[in-house]
DNA sequence: AATAGAATCAACCGCGGGGCC
DNA sequence: GGGCCCCGCGGTTGATTCTAT
């Protein structure tokens, strides 16, 4: 292929310019759209993992439609990738299972008292503050991952050592941000137990999408890989070690909605992700982002085993319980 | 085997933000 | 400050593939 060859040996350069220099009769649009959707070498096909769409709602749930802002953390997956997967699969899922794919809140909701407008608005607003610093990391990133192409071109050239590329500026500012924002819920003993698993294990300031706390040396270690895909090099190293395969069991102590959807309707589809179990493996991810814990919250508390209708609906509703609840602890935020 | 409808996904389009002059 | 250009994002489209009849 012309663009991926061209894009392997001189980077991309100026979109625009691009169709030309490779003799390609496209507009550096469709070139652009191209490269990232389909052709970048890291890029990741095949189906979605649990994990991963546990990942994608979770964030859908805090930042709506903003696909990129969401593929961040997914790196291997692309935000076209991800809005499709989206709409053709996790949307519909969703209205299934009676939740309103807009408003993350499950229908019957509204009946137990936790769909008051307060809550809304304030999912709301959280979900602009977040998107917006989201946007930021992501600017971020996508300098770090041209440093880190620009470097590789150098390799590929001169085939003579180079300086490791720079590490993107302004992580402190956006660390500061971070800490007046989560410091006080995160001291806050009264917040809900869920809300904790938005930090690290090690008391690290961390919102629950940040992907900044990344140990700065790591984009310098190995300058000669993308630095997007290290940062982000298998988040989910665990995410199907909890599902029993020989006898289609669930790990009753990680029960969750999408283990619901392996043993109901939807076994087959994920048939091919259902791996043994370890029953000595944690089941939370852990994952290089820094919010191993992310969805502790929703997991490990969503219930025990349930072979039944209604342990799927208490699961469901002990799934978005914790999320409102620890959007509501957010709230105690001093920046909300 | 043929067909229609549904599902999927790559690509397109329009808009808005940011940088530069 | 205003205009222009480039780029990225999100919504949408349409071609292709899959599934049911």
């Amino acid at each position: 292929h012309k663009l991926l060859s061209y894009i392997q040996q001189h980077g991309h350069g100026s979109w625009r310019a691009l169709p030309s220099k490779a003799g390609l009769q496209r507009c550096g649009k469709s070139c652009r759209l191209r490269w990232p959707n389909y052709l970048r070498p890291d890029i990741k096909r095949g189906k979605f993992s649990l994990q991963e769409e546990q990942t994608i709602i979770q964030l859908h749930a805090f930042l709506g439609n903003r696909w990129s802002a969401i593929a961040t953390h997914l790196p291997q997956r692309t935000d076209n990738e991800i809005k499709n997967h989206w709409n053709t699969h996790l949307k519909k899922r969703l209205t299934k299972m009676g939740i309103d794919p807009m408003t993350h809140k499950p229908k019957i909701h509204d009946v137990l008292g936790c769909g008051q407008p307060k809550v809304v608005a304030n999912l709301s607003h959280m979900a602009q503050w977040e998107s917006a610093r989201l946007q930021a990391e992501a600017r971020l990133v996508r300098e770090s991952r041209l440093l880190s192409n620009h470097y590789q071109s150098q390799l590929l050239n001169t085939a003579t050592e180079v300086a490791p590329p720079p590490r993107p500026p302004c992580l402190d500012v956006l660390k500061v941000w971070q800490g007046h924002a989560w410091t006080r819920s995160r001291n806050d003993v009264t917040a809900p137990a869920t809300f904790n698993g938005f930090f690290s294990p090690n008391g690290s300031l961390e919102s629950p999408t940040s992907i900044l706390n990344f140990s700065d040396n790591m984009l310098i270690a190995a300058p000669s890989t993308n630095a997007v895909g290290l940062l982000h090099e298998n988040p989910f190293p665990a995410h199907v070690n909890h599902v029993e395969h020989s006898s289609g069991q669930i790990d009753g102590k990680t029960s969750n909605l999408f283990e619901d959807w392996v043993k109901t309707d939807n076994s087959k589809e994920f048939g091919d992700v259902i791996q043994p179990i370890n029953h000595s493996s944690n089941y939370v991810a852990h994952d290089s982002l820094g919010f191993p814990g992310f969805m502790e919250g929703s997991i490990v508390c969503a219930g025990g085993p349930s072979d039944d209708v209604g342990a799927f609906e208490e699961n469901d509703i002990n799934y978005w319980n914790n999320v409102l609840n620890v959007v509501d602890a957010t709230m105690d935020s001093p920046v909300f």
